[in-house]
RNA sequence: GCGCCCGUAGCUCAGCUGGAUAGAGCGUCGGACUUCUAAUCCGUUGGUCGCAGGUUCGAAUCCUGCCGGGCGCGCCA
């Protein structure tokens, strides 16, 4: 939890050494359940019982005369079954709030993290939500975790469908540059129907994407103005939500075109293809249909075309290639996870991914509706996200309104679009979730509004102060303590989350903290007292409110100094 | 049929990878504002952790089998 916690670990380590001789033993020390536990626990006698053959309290008596923490700790004690319970000297605590820091040296490492990944010719609708709030907030805890990020947004703008739009296009003699947004999305929808009822245009469609895929100068000019259209909007709903993508980051489906017969020539030399169906396909170990029969990649369809396998295969190599990763992540929709399982373990058997490079599906459910299903307007129809976003903006505004000296269309901004962040980032992402602005705005409970106003309140005390706050010192009041421990936390909680990739740890975290603060705002005045008290508390207060901060920040989340 | 995910308080969810009497929020009920933002805080109520076995000092957590729900399973991405 704190910084203390590898030292602590360490001692505890070493006191297991020099009672029992038994070297390395992980103490697992964990943060107290309960408050009359002290700070820290471990199990440590009792996982030992049985190795040493002693009784639990035995056990834990001798390490608490061995264990050396008096620097760092009052004197151990030994409570229920023989657990160790550590309870932290207030210097010590006041050192971990004193220490918190930015994010970590570089480690020398490279990660590449795949999301957002909208349609061409689409509007961004509420699938796109959850991609691009997760992989903005990993983006941020991996690069304070100290890897040096990479990322890609793999824009579905290549197959079919374009063939599609351009015989369309073609057919109605409609000029592309007469198009807006709303133009191409009737053209799509035109487009669609024509293919699916008039097989004579499905033909001539195909044959399109032949074109298109070739580099015909008239087809690939359309579809260049069609991919500006939509990146242009994808721009427009980025800065809406506050993504820092751009268009840097944006590397298309297309854009591995002409590495796909590669991929299927060394796939084949590899003796990894067979045909099946007039398809090349890859049978991997592991891997069973629906009637226990092999369940293959196809890599190149029977009709010539390539398999967006053989794209993903390509970008999974362009990621160890060119882009020289050393860890590589897919944040895309549980849905898809038996085709990552495949694309990753077949991109291994070639060799492409070499097992020291973990790939990483990190995987989300659904955005229901009130009705419990996927979230559809009335009449059936797409959800757009600039709707919902405008929406929660209007929400937020609506709450605001009677507040007076507030930048309202700011703080609307950041207050809205943070509750549909927060609201999707809190929960263990595995899970669907409903998708309920009440909810979500609600300034109570496990909420991004909760945080905000922690955060404000606590500008306003600091701005109120006069002086800047210098040094934590004092932490006699349990109020105090608790939220010291917290924040001496914040950083481990981070690489944790850099780690398993859970972004929800660090909400709850930060709720903790919030919780924590709003106690210490009801039992400890800071304005109000004076001499070193004041000192010290304010100090706290400023820390709280880089955590709070920095925190929501990582979430990519707005905190207005009022609200 | 096979595979993945899920099942915890009336509702929405945590539970740090096997540890102490399973925790929060919302809701209910009851308190606290001439005091740093009461958009808050404190207390109260509430659970056979889907069911049944197994593993061991100890299981919401691990293993097996059921029940129930979501998703996926050859030329869409």
């Amino acid at each position: 939890m704190s910084a203390v916690l590898p030292v602590l670990s360490a001692r505890l380590t070493a006191a297991v050494e020099t009672t029992f001789g038994l070297p390395g033993v992980d103490p697992e020390l964990r943060p107290a359940t309960k408050p009359e536990f002290g700070h820290f626990q471990t199990n440590l006698a009792l996982r030992l019982a049985k190795i040493v053959g002693l009784p639990p309290r035995e056990i834990a008596v001798r390490l608490a005369a061995a264990l050396e923490v008096s620097d760092l700790c009052a004197q151990p004690e030994i409570a229920g079954p023989g657990f160790l319970n550590l309870t932290l000297l207030p210097t010590t605590l006041a050192a971990g709030v004193n220490k918190i820091g930015g994010p970590l040296r570089e480690r020398g490492e490279r990660v590449v993290v795949d999301y957002s990944q909208p349609n061409v010719a689409k509007q961004m609708h509420v699938g796109h939500l959850r991609s691009t709030v997760i992989g903005d907030a990993l983006c941020n805890v991996l690069r304070f975790a100290g890897y040096q990020v990479i990322r890609q947004n793999h824009v579905g703008d290549w197959g079919t469908q374009f063939g599609m739009m351009v015989e369309q296009l073609l057919d109605e003699g409609t000029e592309v540059d007469a198009l807006d947004l709303d133009g191409m999305q009737l053209l799509y929808q035109r487009s669609r129907k024509h293919f699916d009822s008039d097989p004579e245009f499905a033909d001539r469609s195909r044959l399109r994407v032949v074109l298109l895929q070739s580099g015909d100068s008239q087809t690939v000019e359309i579809w260049q103005q069609l991919v500006e259209y939509s990146l242009t909007e994808f721009d427009r709903v980025y800065a809406l939500l506050g993504s820092p993508l751009t268009r840097a980051d944006v590397v298309g489906e297309s854009a591995y075109n002409d590495a796909l017969q590669g991929i299927v020539d060394e796939l084949a030399s590899a003796g990894l293809l067979t045909e099946s169906g007039g398809a090349q396909c890859a049978f991997l170990p592991g891997f069973t249909g629906r009637d226990g029969s092999p369940l293959p990649v196809i890599v190149r369809k029977s009709d010539g075309g390539f398999g967006y396998s053989a794209t993903d295969l390509a970008a999974v190599k362009h990621r160890v290639d060119d882009l020289h990763a050393d860890r590589i992540v897919y944040v895309v929709d549980h849905r898809q996870s038996l085709h990552f399982q495949q694309i990753f373990a077949l991109a291994r058997a070639a060799g492409w991914l070499p097992p020291t490079i973990p790939a990483e599906h990190v995987a989300f459910g659904t955005v229901l509706g009130p009705n419990g299903k996927p979230f559809k307007t009335r009449d059936g129809g797409t959800v757009y996200l600039v709707t919902l976003l405008d929406e929660a903006v209007a929400r937020a505004a609506a709450l605001l309104a009677d507040r007076p000296g507030l930048d309202q269309d700011t703080v609307a901004r950041a207050v809205g679009i943070g509750a549909i962040k927060y609201a999707d980032l809190s929960n263990d992402r595995s899970n669907d979730y409903v998708f309920d602005l009440d909810r979500m705005v609600a300034m109570t409970g496990n909420t991004g509004p909760y945080l905000q106003y922690a955060h404000a309140r606590l500008t306003r005390i600091l701005d109120k102060a006069g002086d800047s706050p210098t040094l934590v010192t004092v932490l006699t009041e349990p109020a105090e303590q608790r939220l010291a421990l917290l924040l001496g936390g914040f950083t481990d909680t981070v690489v944790q989350v850099a780690e398993t990739l859970q972004p929800h740890r660090l909400c709850t975290y930060l709720y903790d903290v919030a919780t924590a603060l709003s106690s210490f705002y009801e039992t400890c005045p800071v304005l109000s007292s004076s001499g070193e008290v004041r000192a010290s508390r304010l100090a706290l207060c400023a820390a709280t409110r880089k955590v709070l901060h920095d925190g929501l920040g990582l979430l990519g989340i707005t905190a207005p100094a009022a609200m």
